[in-house]
RNA sequence: GGCUGAGUGGCAGAGUGGUUAUGCAGCGGACUGCAACUCCGUUAACAUCGGUUCGAUUCCGUUCUCAGCCUCCA
């Protein structure tokens, strides 16, 4: 049995299906217009190792995560690379899809992109408009947040509250601080969209209400995303599906809410104002997919990770002793739900307790260390992605050991030192086994 | 100001009302030309102040500190 913490009810829950046959997840997925970072990474994994689980212990799994494909961070870096969105959002859609391969993320069932749902956008602001739940002001359609009276449910926000503290100017057009864009105007050639309330595009928010409900229906059992997600945008995903639906229960919506921590660097927010933005792809430059993998897993998904270097070798230690292990093994990796390996990841998906109970049966092996291993290798051990050596640096490499022996059977060990020395520089580690020296990245 | 969440050994990180994980690093040793790898051994912690209890790091409350959100954001 599953155990999940569940962000609207802010406990840890156990997890009952609407069909125990038919599970249904929506995961808020990328806006394509830049290569993904690290704390992207750390987001699509915790959301593909829920997937991972849900589909080792039940029959079907219908996992989406949406795209979005029009927005003003997309509209900016066509206009900075002088090409369309469509340019935009396809290159970095086939670098999202790259990324999450090199990671061993399982590419989700379903990826609806907001573009092609623009008809069926603007049908539902039709109705919530109809219901009195939005209104227009010169070619923008907000939502009228005070017209659902569980708003900010999710976040635990109160509107009264809000007003206190408030750090945002009031838009003219809106009539509450809280009210959210459904359509806004496109003006001096940005894209759009023939609607009727003149040329625009849709607001970010309404992507994930109107699609989740076509592609999986309404209620579905999770709905997850970063932290960061909860307020406003998942709060307002909530106030419309309700609004829309004459509902005021979130749960009619989405049952269980599953939000994933953030990833600090030097105890601070990884932010491109900071200037201390990691991309995932240089890192792949230096470390094995299953390693930058086992880093990010190595904290439970709900807490922040401190980022630095010494997690990133730390897990590379990690990985490479249980590859050590398992190099001789045949193994199918699969989800065993009978180990203990299991059993962590259906608490709450306990991924560094997990990492811990592998580490002891390598120490101490269990009759059922396969059934084990297994189950780690299909959680933690997705990715083929290995470190990039060109060939000249491994010949370059190679003539630097064999030199090295030559000094070493001639007694010149101060130049078989220097020759270490200089390899040791280039990331290279050697090692002398049974009179034999071989290396590693 | 409001809302979340968190404070565990040098670092990372689970967990538990009493026997106090795990890894990395460190230290000692075996191995090695020296290292690395591997193996054996080992040090070390539960923010603060109260309360409950035979007993709390674990439960309750106080204080302090930190992070995230409240504005695009994973």
């Amino acid at each position: 049995m599953l155990k999940i913490y569940n962000s609207l009810t802010k406990q840890k829950e156990s997890f009952e299906p609407l069909d125990q046959n038919h599970i249904k997840y929506y995961s808020c997925g990328p806006t394509v217009y830049n290569r993904i970072h690290i704390g992207n990474a750390r987001a699509f994994i915790c959301a593909d190792l829920l997937a991972k689980v849900l589909k080792g212990i039940y029959p079907k799994v219908t996992y989406v995560s949406n795209i979005t494909d029009i927005d003003d961070k997309i509209i900016e870096a066509a206009k900075e690379e002088k090409v369309s969105i469509k340019d935009i959002s396809n290159k970095y859609f086939n670098i999202y899809l790259e990324d999450l391969e090199s990671l061993g993320i399982n590419k989700p069932d379903l990826q609806p992109f907001a573009t092609d749902y623009i008809n069926e956008m603007i049908d539902y602001i039709e109705k919530l408009i109809d219901s009195n739940n939005a209104y227009i002001h010169e070619g923008n359609v907000l939502f009228d947040t005070t017209k659902f009276k569980n708003y900010g449910c999710l976040s635990g926000r109160n509107l009264d509250e809000q007003k206190a503290g408030e750090r945002v100017n009031l838009e003219t057009y809106k009539r509450n601080v809280n009210d959210f864009t459904l359509w806004k105007p496109s003006n001096n050639g940005e894209p759009g969209w023939e609607s009727p309330w003149g040329f625009g595009r849709p607001g970010w928010h309404l992507e994930c209400s109107v699609m989740s409900e076509l592609t999986l229906n309404i209620p579905f059992d999770i709905h997850g995303g970063g932290n960061d997600l909860k307020f406003p945008h998942h709060d307002n995903e909530i106030a419309q599906t309700c609004a829309y639906h004459g509902s005021s229960e979130p749960q009619d919506f989405a049952r269980y809410w599953f939000h994933n921590g953030f990833l600090n660097l030097d105890n601070e927010k990884m932010s491109k104002s900071l200037g201390n933005v990691v991309y995932l792809e240089d890192l792949l430059d230096v470390y094995d997919g299953n390693q930058i993998r086992l880093a990010l897993l190595s904290t439970h998904y709900r807490q922040p990770i401190p980022w630095n270097k010494t997690l990133l070798e730390q897990a590379k230690t990690v990985s490479k002793k249980i590859n050590k292990f398992t190099k001789d093994l045949n193994l199918t990796p699969k989800f065993n739900v009978d180990t203990l390996i299991a059993q962590d990841l259906l608490d709450d998906l306990n991924t560094p307790k997990a990492i811990a109970t592998i580490q002891k049966l390598i120490q101490s092996p269990s009759n059922n260390i396969e059934s084990e291993l297994e189950t780690f290798q299909y959680i933690f051990e997705g990715s083929k992605h290995k470190v990039r050596l060109d060939d000249n640096k491994i010949s370059e490499i190679e003539k630097l050991i064999k030199e090295r022996d030559i000094a070493r059977k001639n007694g010149n060990y101060d130049q078989a030192d220097e020759i270490r020395d200089k390899l040791t520089k280039m990331n290279v580690i050697i090692e002398d086994i049974n009179g034999k020296t071989v290396w590693k990245i």
